[in-house]
DNA sequence: GCCAACGTTGGC
DNA sequence: GCCAACGTTGGC
């Protein structure tokens, strides 16, 4: 099994909005960057563990744990016209983008902040805090993953 | 809202 | 294949 991490608008949609979905699950789509998409196509399992992220909005960080439950398919947004994630030089024979299917597990009580993930010499190696990095999917080491579940503290 | 940094596009 | 221009990301 591995980590990953997934960053969102909250706005837009966020790990609450996740929680209030039916069965709690939804499509991860609209990811429109070609390291991402082959992380998603290629990589990413069922069973595998996601942390939120919330970027662009005030309380930046993470902010819950997800799980991946159907393993990257053809994100149909991108034959869609009338969708933003609309990709005129797709095409049904050679899809450009995937998405996943990840599932609600938990949210933190507070927001673990980018502040303090930058603050932790552990983490240095993670390519959120590196600058300029626009990753919106990135996998996550193990020792990572746990340290920052210890810094989340539930 | 600002702006640095990035990925993509397209002319050549 | 190069690279300038452009649009987007995302923290602040």
């Amino acid at each position: 099994m591995s980590y990953w991490l997934f960053k969102t608008e909250p706005d837009v949609f966020g790990i609450a909005d996740l929680k209030k979905r039916p069965n709690q699950t939804e499509h991860w789509d609209g990811v429109r960057n070609y390291q991402a998409r082959n992380f998603l196509r290629d990589e990413i399992k069922q069973g595998d563990k996601v942390f939120i992220y919330h970027s662009s909005c005030d309380n930046v960080g993470i902010a819950g744990v997800a799980e991946v439950v159907r393993e990257g398919y053809v994100d149909p947004s991108q034959f869609d016209p009338e969708s933003k994630y609309y990709d005129p030089k797709s095409s049904m024979d050679t899809p450009r983008w995937y998405m996943v299917d990840v599932k609600f597990i938990r949210q933190f009580k507070r927001v673990l902040s980018l502040k303090e993930i930058k603050a932790n010499p552990a983490l240095a190696e993670m390519p959120l805090v590196q600058k300029g990095n626009r990753l919106s999917v990135m996998p996550v080491k193990a020792a990572e993953w746990q340290v920052l579940l210890q810094m989340a503290g539930d």
